[in-house]
RNA sequence: CGGGGUGUAGCGCAGCCUGGUAGCGCGCCUGCUUUGGGUGCAGGAUGUCGGAGGUUCGAAUCCUCUCACCCCGACCA
């Protein structure tokens, strides 16, 4: 156990990353390049992340359905900027049964095109809008370089797509989304994030706009946690995605589509994990709290673990709860792997906590250790989840805040870039061609523009694009991405 | 795909320069011991030295190719 050691962050954030996947068992590198195997632990994550944005996406009226794996070639080519953006990164089966197929199978990158060629058999009337669909699916992309969770070569993912009958209408289903997306990523994963639109260079293949939500993670650095496309009628004119309207004329659909992925686990790892291991905030924990019974004679064991049973039934109707009755392994190396596992809350009962009734209850993040009356367990891991929910959630907002400037000039820019810890808030003019400056001479890129400017909702803020010097409205968000 | 680095037991590493057929710590198994922050003792198992070729009487060690991973760039959720 001794031996499992952690990369200090501090040393090597991402050498610790990988290390923090490690030990607590979330992943592991297949035999395939660039693919991952999600390990037990790490799957039940991802399950809770499912079921969190499941309940979300179906109780905003969406329904799941599934399309295929394989979309045959010609589909990604009617899209013009579509198969530009995702040529270099298909996967394309030739053959089949042994023999060569008529036309090329892609292993989807993303559904769009598969998606709509069905939804034009679908759409035929207004009343048949709006139509809401999610798929839970994987998909493939062939990365040059890959990290588990935040960029490997087959990845999980869900991703909506809808028809709408106005651009307006349309919008409103991204925009949505997008606060369904923060609000899952904020409340559930206490991760805080930044809502706002792409600029043009990282717009999706084929959107009209793209809306984005980005995490700082520990090093500073920006990743992208979810996007939501507003498509426009991008693909219902190549896929003739039709309706008649109310006065019988035919008009091409409205679409949107929206995604997050398996990502989000990185994204949670980055976010709050420390040099003992991973910290999963109590909400998207598979399992809320260990107990660890202590004992050195039979007449403890006796007592003891009968007790933690009754702790561990007690908990059980609200968190996931595991009572690590090993036999041979000591308390101490117990703590250590639950720590390096995540667990939120540890329990600790041993003979003298029995005799008065008590326990020890532990906080993963802040070790802080705390008596507990056994009558009252139940309550209070509850309100320590609660706390500590809410402590993740705070701790990594005053991170955000703490490594975020605002920045008037180059120089100061130039200078900002130099340490590269976390967004800076700058001026930019609009134009594409100073964001690609920008980022050839110091890697860093636009990681949105804020919704509330973009919105309107809060007042414009002139003032000069860093770059160029030219008119700018507000400020963007500069950051290092992922 | 370019530059750099690493691949030896489950994990972390030594051995390689100066070829002679593999070792250490932790983990694992057995027994006893111990159990409130990574117990102690004794015994034991595990490697086609990343893979393929070559040089050699002999290769973990030298040469060539190849694969994977990590870091940095170009691309991306």
């Amino acid at each position: 156990m001794g031996n499992d050691a952690i990369t200090p962050r501090e040393k090597d954030f991402s050498q610790w990353y990988l290390d923090v996947i490690k030990v607590a068992e979330l992943a592991d590198h297949s035999p395939v390049r660039g693919c991952m195997v999600i390990r037990p632990n790490g799957y039940a994550i991802w399950e809770k992340i499912q079921a969190g944005l499941d309940r979300r996406i179906k109780e905003t009226g969406h329904q799941n359905a599934y399309f295929p794996l394989f979309i045959p070639e010609s589909f990604l080519k009617k899209e013009a900027q579509h198969v530009e953006g995702f040529s270099p990164e298909l996967a394309v089966v030739t053959i089949g049964g042994g023999k060569t197929l008529e036309e090329p199978l892609v292993v989807r990158p993303t559904s769009e095109t598969i998606i709509y060629s069905m939804f034009s058999k679908w759409v035929n009337s207004y009343r048949d809008l709006p139509l809401l669909i999610n798929q839970w699916a994987n998909v493939v992309r062939w990365e040059m370089r890959t990290r588990l969770f935040l960029r490997t070569t087959e990845f999980l993912w869900q991703e909506g797509h809808t028809c709408h009958t106005t651009e307006a209408e349309a919008e409103e289903e991204v925009l949505r989304i997008l606060d369904l997306y923060a609000d899952f990523v904020e409340n559930e994963m206490a991760v805080p994030v930044l809502r706002g639109l792409k600029s043009d260079n990282e717009r999706f293949a084929g959107a009209l706009r793209t809306w984005s939500i980005e995490a700082m993670m520990q090093d500073g650095k920006a990743l992208q946690a979810g996007t939501s496309h507003n498509l426009g009628q991008n693909f219902s004119v190549p896929f003739n995605v039709r309706y008649q309207d109310q006065q019988s004329q035919m008009q091409y659909a409205w679409m949107t589509s929206w995604g997050v992925s398996t990502r989000l686990v990185g994204a949670l790892i980055m976010a709050h994990s420390d040099d003992a291991g991973l910290i999963c905030p109590p909400r998207l924990a598979p399992l809320g709290a260990v107990i660890v019974p202590i004992w050195s004679s039979d007449e403890d064991k006796a007592a003891v673990l009968p007790m933690a049973q009754t702790i561990a039934d007690a908990l059980r109707p609200f968190t996931g709860v595991k009572v690590d009755d090993r036999e041979q392994m000591r308390p101490g190396s117990k703590y250590a792997e639950w720590e390096q596992r995540g667990i939120p809350i540890r329990i600790e009962v041993g003979p003298k906590d029995v005799a008065k009734a008590q326990c020890v209850m532990v906080r993963r993040d802040t070790r802080k250790k705390e008596f507990v009356p056994i009558d009252g367990i139940a309550n209070a891991v509850r309100a320590e989840h609660e706390q500590m929910q809410r402590d993740l959630f705070q701790r990594a907002l005053d991170f955000r805040t703490t490594h975020t400037r605002e920045i008037d000039t180059w120089d100061e820019f130039v200078a900002w870039c130099g340490a590269a810890q976390g967004f800076g808030l700058a001026h930019w003019c609009g134009d594409s061609g100073c964001e690609a400056k920008v980022k050839e001479e110091t890697k860093v890129t636009i990681r949105n523009r804020p919704i509330e400017y973009v919105q309107g909702t809060k007042k414009a803020e002139p003032g000069r694009c860093i770059k160029c010097n030219g008119a700018s409205a507000y400020p963007v968000y500069w950051g290092i991405a992922y």
